[in-house]
DNA sequence: TTTATAAATGAGAATGATACTCAATTATAA
DNA sequence: TTATAATTGAGTATCATTCTCATTTATAAA
C-alpha cells in the first residue's frame, strides 16, 4: 500500500467519524507510517515538531489513539512505563522479543501458537479478542 | 510448602542477605501467600493496615520488590498501569488469560507453546530469561 | 467568499502508580 | 544494654499520560 493510498484512506475515515483533516492529523501519520520502528510518543512528537508541524504533545496522544482506534497503528506495552506505536498497515500480525540490556525488539510469528491459543481460548470458552506475546531476554549481541 | 516452612525460607533469605527480619515484612510475605489472588499493591497494603501491622505504602511496594527478587512472588503486568502479585511458590508456571470485561484473570499453562517459544529464542540466538502471555477477551460469564 | 459553529488544538494543570528522601524508629550483634 | 546501621513512614517527586478550557481552525452553509 502507497503512502498516497493510506494517507488518503485517513482522510476517509476521518471524514466518516465526523472528524477534522488538520495538519497535525496528519503529521502523525505520516510519522508513524514513515518507518517500522516501535515509537514513543515522544519520539513522534519530537520528529514532527522538529520538522514541520506545529503539534502538542497531547494532540500526539490524541491522533496517536485515533490510528490504533482504525487500525493504522497497533500500541504495544513493553511493560517500561512508555507505549510503543508501531505501523499497522501491511505488517503481517506478530509478536515482539524484547533484549533486556540494549532493548532492540524482534519481530516473529509462529501459527502454531496463534493456532494453540485460539485451542486454550475455545476450552475455556473464552471470545478471544487480542493478545500479548513477548519473549524478554538477551539478543545475540549482547551476548 | 506449609505457610511455616515458607515463613522461615524467607526469614532465611533476610538473614542471608543482611536484611533485617521485620513486622511489616514479614505481614506483607503472609498476605501474599494468603490466596492464589492476582493482587494489587494497594490491596495487600489495605489488608494489612486493616488488620494488623502499621505499614506505609512505600514499605509494601519495597517489600513485594524482595519478594520477587527472591522467587517468593511474581509481578503481573496487565497493561493497565497497575502491578499485580501472585504467590510464586509451589505454584507451576502459567500464564494469563484475562476478561476485558470483567477483569476475571484465568491461569492457563501449554508445554507445547513454551517449547516453541524456545526454539524461536534459538533460532535468534536470543536467551529466553522471561516471557509475557496474555489472552484478552471475553470470558464465558460475560458473553 | 464570508460566516457560523462545532471540533481541534495547545499550554499547562491534574492524575495515578510508583519511587525517593530523610528524620525518626527499630532490629540486631556485641 | 548499647551502638549502629538498616528500616520505616510521611510526604514529596517523578513520569507518562490525560484532562481542562480558552483560543484557534476546518468545514458546511449562505
Amino acid at each position: 500500500m502507497t503512502n498516497n493510498k493510506l494517507l488518503s484512506d485517513f482522510k476517509d475515515v476521518l471524514r466518516k467519524e465526523g472528524l477534522k483533516i488538520t495538519p497535525q492529523r496528519i503529521a502523525v501519520l505520516e510519522e508513524i507510517i514513515k518507518d517500522k520502528g516501535h515509537r514513543e510518543s515522544e519520539d513522534v512528537y519530537m520528529a514532527i515538531k522538529t520538522r514541520k508541524t506545529h503539534v502538542s504533545r497531547a494532540t500526539v496522544y490524541r491522533t496517536l489513539d485515533i490510528l490504533v482506534q482504525h487500525g493504522f497503528a497497533r500500541k504495544l506495552n513493553l511493560g517500561d512505563g512508555r507505549a510503543r506505536y508501531e505501523p499497522k498497515i501491511d505488517s503481517p500480525h506478530h509478536d515482539h522479543m524484547i533484549c533486556n540490556n540494549c532493548g532492540k525488539i524482534i519481530e516473529f510469528v509462529n501459527h502454531e501458537i496463534e493456532k494453540i491459543q485460539e485451542e486454550i481460548a475455545k476450552h475455556h470458552q473464552f471470545k478471544l479478542q487480542q493478545h500479548i506475546h513477548q519473549l524478554f531476554g538477551i539478543c545475540k549481541e549482547c551476548q
